[in-house]
DNA sequence: TTTAAAATGTACAGATCGGTACACTTTGTC
DNA sequence: GACAAAGTGTACCGATCTGTACATTTTAAA
């Protein structure tokens, strides 16, 4: 099955969105670096934002996919996995074109709690947090949410730190601190 | 010494790109919500850039100010100072009209390192390190400087989420974390 | 090869963008 | 009260914004 015009222009415009900003890239500048008609995108895709929401879905299953994995293949144990989440950490931020977490980014341009794109960016943050409590409790840890949550914490600051870039290695800083929590909910 | 007529503009500048975010807010915008005729804007700032950075520079100011008093009002010693930051926080996150943090919004809207707005997010952030780092060296704390760095994860990530809002109270989440991070530094 | 669906190119509408021009009014100071 | 400085209102510039209309070409299946 070929991938249909449909998830070229959501591929394509994930990459433009990423790199230049939801409001800060117009339908036509899209229409440039896609090569893809504006009739077409909007046969696909009623208004901008539904195209943006389609980005996001699609941002979502790729960086969880990735994330998930890579934990695996970093860690053996549910424990190890959740520690090797900074490593992966560390390998993203370290990738040319880094611009940080395109959730955060999209709750900074529609920051009305109630806009579709913003829930959508919260729902992922969400499966986040439902698959480390996961991790967690598999790894027999005291407070399974707390300290999934805590780790999260983490995982949102280093993300964003790193965009800043104010600082040297905020992902192995992260996992210091995370190897430190863990060690006190070990039971 | 009465405000003039720019400190009026740069205050209600803030409040509206703050609401509103910075590509979102025309300067006709800017116009209607501060009564500040566009001719006068133009006279005090070249461009809306300018404007932006001389918001960020207050933001800055009075956030900084605002954060390290309270934090020295809640807590007595250097280390209990540490952990109030938490406290603080969790207070300005239950404000109504909370929209998250003014200097990640702005280097979500102007992603690249080089841009003038960006630089300047980055040295708040920058700052905000310095003091923390300070504070932990008072404490005598071991790593003073590794441990102001994962304190800082934590306020960046809980602020991050308190705006998401998927999670209850990321700012006591964060506290607890602090502390036992903070215990394992104690010398 | 016929035929319907999908995609294209282009031109445009109406609104808004950042920024300017210009004539006018208010304000504070001597 | 004169006078310069500061601020106002409005109309406008060219560019860009999201979204649409319409006639044409490409694609894919029968």
């Amino acid at each position: 099955m070929r991938p249909t015009k449909r998830d070229e222009l959501v591929q394509k415009a994930l990459k433009v969105f990423y790199q230049n900003g939801f409001n800060a890239t117009g339908m036509d500048k899209l229409v440039a670096k896609t090569g893809i008609s504006k009739t077409s995108m909007y046969k696909h895709f009623r208004t901008k934002d539904d195209l943006i929401i389609a980005v996001l879905r699609l941002r979502d299953e790729h960086f969880r996919n990735w994330l998930y994995r890579r934990m695996e293949e970093l860690g053996e144990t549910p424990e190890e996995q959740l520690i090797a989440m900074f490593d992966a950490l560390e390998e993203w931020f370290a990738e040319a074109g880094y611009k940080g977490c395109m959730f955060i980014k999209a709750s900074s341009e529609f920051q009305d709690a109630s806009h579709p794109i913003h829930k959508q960016s919260a729902d992922h943050k969400r499966m986040l947090e439902t698959h480390m409590i996961g991790l967690a409790e598999k790894a027999e840890l005291a407070n399974p949410e707390v300290l999934a949550r805590q780790l999260l914490l983490l995982k949102e600051g280093a993300i964003v730190t790193a965009h800043l870039g104010h600082t040297d290695n905020p992902a192995q800083d992260a996992k210091l601190a995370a190897a430190q929590l863990l060690d006190m909910h070990r039971q």
